[in-house]
DNA sequence: ATACTACAGTAACATATGTTACATTGGAAA
DNA sequence: TTTCCAATGTAACATATGTTACTGTAGTAT
């Protein structure tokens, strides 16, 4: 048995369902920034997350892209699943933030699971409720806060998921992600040190306050 | 028999589950402009669109208000359906757009045929894909596009949910729903027309290329 | 130690969008 | 017709964000 299938899904599977997903899945471990899915992809297993944290992009016809959320312990990527039933292909591009460690499904268990096992059902339909919050807590941000709120806020995600309030990153870096420039990142950072909030240092960044 | 129902979706239900939606179903009909769900109420059924558009808006704490997207004929709202399912308030206001006919179905009825039938359970999980590729594309409106972009999009989107080329709005409730205040939106749908894109007349738009 | 390079700071300017204020107009109501 | 008001047009200005160009600096490689 797979411990940490046991230890992070004991009370949201039951246990048949444990011990078929132990049967069929294949674990993986994958360390951070590494490429899991790419735009296009057509998708043959879902992804079910153990440990790490995974970050799911959105990209335009330019290139540009934009950080949608984040996916943590206990996660399953939405956007896999539908695209795993509908035979689509993926919207997004699945990068890791840090090592982790995920098990595969093959689709066909994953239908066959939707008739058989209630918890199941429930655990999908959670996923899919979750991930629609999380797009629409994004298009908040976009829409309704200015860059230096957004930026904060994007601080703020990062400490949380990564347990740290240490965020280690270039000012570049953080610029692809919030879909601005570098200058504009490092212009507002500079300003959210003046209010005492963050502390700025080459490569890593302090949260103040969290 | 409902009539709309057997139209619309003799294609997606198989007929045993067509009859029990046509048994526990209450047929509803509302008109244009009306508000249907608000945000932070409980739902306890799930409506299923026969005819008509409504429209989902988000709405931050200062109350600006921003179209998320459409739903048409066929579509149910994912929102609403996992709000029945994790028993949790509303994320979203919905508000007719058109008159429009519906079915509301009781959340029990549907956890039941979730277990029981298979096209059930590929319209929920549709549903659900569906929603989220339009919340993803309303991301990229608004962090890929300008304004102007934004704006004739929408002008695109409204024309095509209400199969007509002319928008009745004023430039006020445009801005409302893009977010944005009624001199922007008087300025760019101005710049529209001095590119031959749209017709302006007092409280309609039209669009002259599709 | 020296040179090199990625990263960060910042000024100066360009552009998109938001705001205020006021003028004009079409159509409804009296 | 006359009056009135919502809708629209537009100028002038404010602010947020994006861009270009240059500087300084920490850390690495030689």
């Amino acid at each position: 048995m797979i411990q940490e299938l046991k230890d992070n899904y004991k009370d949201v599977f039951e246990e048949g369902l444990i011990n078929e997903i132990n049967q069929v899945a294949t674990f993986k471990e994958i360390p951070e920034n590494f490429k899991i899915i790419e735009i296009g992809d057509y998708i043959k297993s879902m992804p079910l997350l153990l440990s790490g944290v995974i970050k799911i992009f959105r990209e335009d016809t330019n290139g540009d892209e934009l950080l949608l959320y984040f996916l943590e312990n206990g996660d399953t990527c939405a956007m896999t699943l539908s695209c795993c039933i509908g035979q689509s292909k993926s919207e997004i591009r699945a990068v890791t933030e840090t090592q982790v460690k995920l098990l595969m499904i093959p689709v066909q268990k994953m239908e066959e699971w939707m008739a058989k096992y209630n918890s199941w059902r429930t655990f999908v339909l959670n996923s899919y409720h979750n991930r629609l919050n999380e797009v629409m807590e994004t298009v908040d941000s976009i829409a309704f806060l200015k860059m230096d709120e957004r930026l904060l806020k994007y601080l703020k995600d990062k400490a949380r998921v990564t347990h740290n309030n240490s965020i280690h990153n270039t000012h570049q870096e953080i610029a692809y992600e919030l879909h601005t420039s570098r200058v504009v990142v490092s212009r507002l950072l500079k300003k959210l040190e003046n209010m005492g909030k963050i502390e700025l240092n080459r490569n890593h960044i302090r949260l103040v306050e969290l």
